[in-house]
DNA sequence: CATTACATGTGTCTTTTACATGTAGGGAGA
DNA sequence: TCTCCCTACATGTAAAAGACACATGTAATG
């Protein structure tokens, strides 16, 4: 968005789903369409684009910081359960880590712009 | 960064540096060097992406968000001098209200991480 | 006069996000 | 039963954002 009339202002995190998922999995194993919906609360988007998290998901169950089964015994079509490996919880909390130093910096940024 | 085996985590606000350029300019008329070297200041970054900055620096001006002087009078090459104008200065309104949302939405993520 | 620091830029590739579409099971009502 | 909608998972691709590489020129330093 650097090309002229595009001053658009969202302040998004980058990639602020990933630690939204992780967190969401830390509470209690989840399927993904539930995830889409839980998403919202934390992330403050409308929504968040239902191909990415898929694909978020298998990235992650690739590196086995997540597990999954499928659940197939309640009604409807068959859902895909995931559920945060140790290693997983770990690379939660390097995100609230990183997400602490990025509000040092909105702070940081917020005082400088009030003039303190 | 989706793709398996790039869990890199940086919690960067997505284009940060915009708004850390236009506070820049608010505080006094800067060259896009002097603004590289002070940006890490409030970006908590090494250093931003030189041609990206310029780049960013034209197409501001060129939607009269700054304006831009050639300053050839002190010794060295000459540098162009970019000045916040009064839309520039709006803008920057809006990215700090969009921050102040950004952060409330990091505090609740935290919140909620740390059992809250 | 070679090297380094200052200063402004262009070109291009990769990563990340957004938008569009496809498949399939099951429930509700015409 | 047929159509429509909702749930659920997934792929393909375009657009936006960012990273990397390099070009050009001035001046100061050793």
């Amino acid at each position: 968005m650097v090309r002229p009339g595009h001053w658009g202002v969202r302040a998004r995190v980058e990639r602020f789903s990933e630690p939204a998922l992780l967190l969401l999995l830390r509470e209690r194993p989840t399927h993904g369409y539930e995830l889409l919906e839980a998403l919202p609360d934390l992330t403050g988007e409308a929504r968040v684009d239902m191909g990415n998290l898929y694909r978020v998901l298998r990235a992650l169950e690739e590196d086995a910081l997540v597990t999954s089964r499928w659940e197939s015994g309640e009604p409807g079509p068959a859902k895909r359960t995931y559920e945060l490996t140790a290693e997983g919880r770990r690379l939660l909390d390097e995100w609230a880590a990183a997400l602490r130093g990025s509000r040092q910096r909105i702070d940081t940024f917020i005082d400088r712009y009030e003039g303190r």
